[in-house]
DNA sequence: AAATACTTTCAGAAAATTTTGAAAATTCAA
DNA sequence: TTGAATTTTCAAAATTTTCTGAAAGTATTT
C-alpha cells in the first residue's frame, strides 16, 4: 500500500472509531491528519485534504485545542494560522484520558453527591435507593483516582507495563 | 425529596450522562429503571413507566442483555418475559469496562495491525507512518492489559483502592 | 482610516440516529 | 391444530447532531 493511500486509510479509520466512542467524526480525521503530517497545516489545507467547510475546520480545531491534542503555531511571515498535533502517543492518550476523566466520570460523582445530599433515609426504600447511589459513587470514585493516578505516571509505568504486556 | 421523585432524577441524569459517551438514551434509562426497581420488570411496566414505544424497549432490553447488564427472568404463571438488572455495582463497573475494551479498544488494535502489515517500510515517510501506527499499537495495548487486568481482578482490587482513595 | 487577509459565528440545510407503531413472527395453552 | 398472548422486526417519522457558507468580526498592512 502507498503512502497517501495509507494515510487516507488511516484517517477514515480513526474517524469512524471515533464516532462509536461518542467524538465526533470530523475532530477525529483532523486530528488524524495533523498526527500524520510532518508539518503544521492552517484551516485552507485541512479543508481542501478532508473536503470539508471552513466552519466545520475552524470548530473542530478550537474543539481539538480543548482537549489539548493539537497547538496553535504562528509560523514568522505567515498571517494565517497553522495547526500542529501532539505527536507523543504517550501524551496523547494522557491528554485523551484526562478529558475523558473530566468529561464522563467527574459528572457522574457530582450528579450522585447531589442526590446524596437531597434524600433523607427516612424509609427503607429511601435506604436502598442511597444504597445504590452511594455504590455507584464509591465505584466511580475508584475509577476516578485510578485514572488519576495512570495520568499522573511518568514514562515508567509505560515502560513497566510494556514489561508486563511481553511477559505474557 | 421524595422517593419517586429522586428515581426519576436518578433515571434523567444517567440518560443524559449516557448520550455525552456515545451510548443511547434511552438505553441508559431502561437500565436506571431497572437498577432502582425492588422487582423484575416486564416491556409494557417499561413502556408505561418512561412513556416509549414497545419497539424501543425491545431493541434496548435486547443491547443491555449483550451489554451483560440485565437478565431475562421468567416468572413463574406469567406469559410476560420480565428483566432485572444486575445489582452488584463492581460488577456492572466490570462489565461495562469489559465490553467498552471490547467495542472501543480491541478495533483500535485490529486497525493498527492491519496498517503495519500493509505498508512496507521502504522510504522515509513510510518509516514514519509505521512509527506512529506501531506507537499508537503500544500504548492501545497498554491500555488493554490494564483494563483487562482491573476487569479480572476481585473484590479485593475494590478494597485495596477505596484504602487508596481514604488515605489520600 | 481604509483595504485586505483571515477567523469566527450561527441560522438553516443535510445527515445521522433514534423512535414509533403496526405487521409479521413466535410461543404457548387449549 | 387453532388462536390468543407476547415478542420481534423494520419502514417511515421524529429528533438530534453535524455541517455549510455567507455574513460579521478581528487583526494586520498600507
Amino acid at each position: 500500500m502507498e503512502l497517501q493511500e495509507a494515510k487516507d486509510k488511516f484517517i477514515h479509520t480513526w474517524g469512524t472509531l471515533a464516532t462509536q466512542w461518542g467524538i465526533n467524526r470530523t475532530m477525529a480525521q483532523i486530528h488524524a491528519l495533523l498526527l500524520l503530517s510532518p508539518k503544521a497545516m492552517n484551516a485552507d489545507e485541512i479543508m481542501n485534504d478532508l473536503q470539508i467547510s471552513r466552519g466545520n475546520v475552524n470548530m473542530n480545531l478550537r474543539d481539538l485545542m480543548d482537549w489539548g491534542l493539537i497547538y496553535k503555531q504562528l509560523l514568522a511571515g505567515e498571517r494565517k494560522e497553522y495547526f500542529a498535533a501532539e505527536k507523543d502517543i504517550w501524551k496523547v492518550a494522557r491528554q485523551i484520558a484526562k478529558e475523558r476523566r473530566r468529561r464522563e466520570i467527574e459528572p457522574i460523582i457530582e450528579a450522585m453527591e447531589d442526590l446524596k445530599t437531597s434524600v433523607k433515609p427516612d424509609s427503607v426504600e429511601k435506604k436502598e435507593f442511597l444504597k445504590i447511589v452511594e455504590d455507584i459513587s464509591k465505584v466511580t470514585t475508584i475509577a476516578d483516582s485510578t485514572m488519576t493516578s495512570i495520568i499522573k505516571s511518568e514514562e515508567n509505568w509505560l515502560i513497566n507495563n510494556l514489561l508486563n504486556v511481553f511477559k505474557k
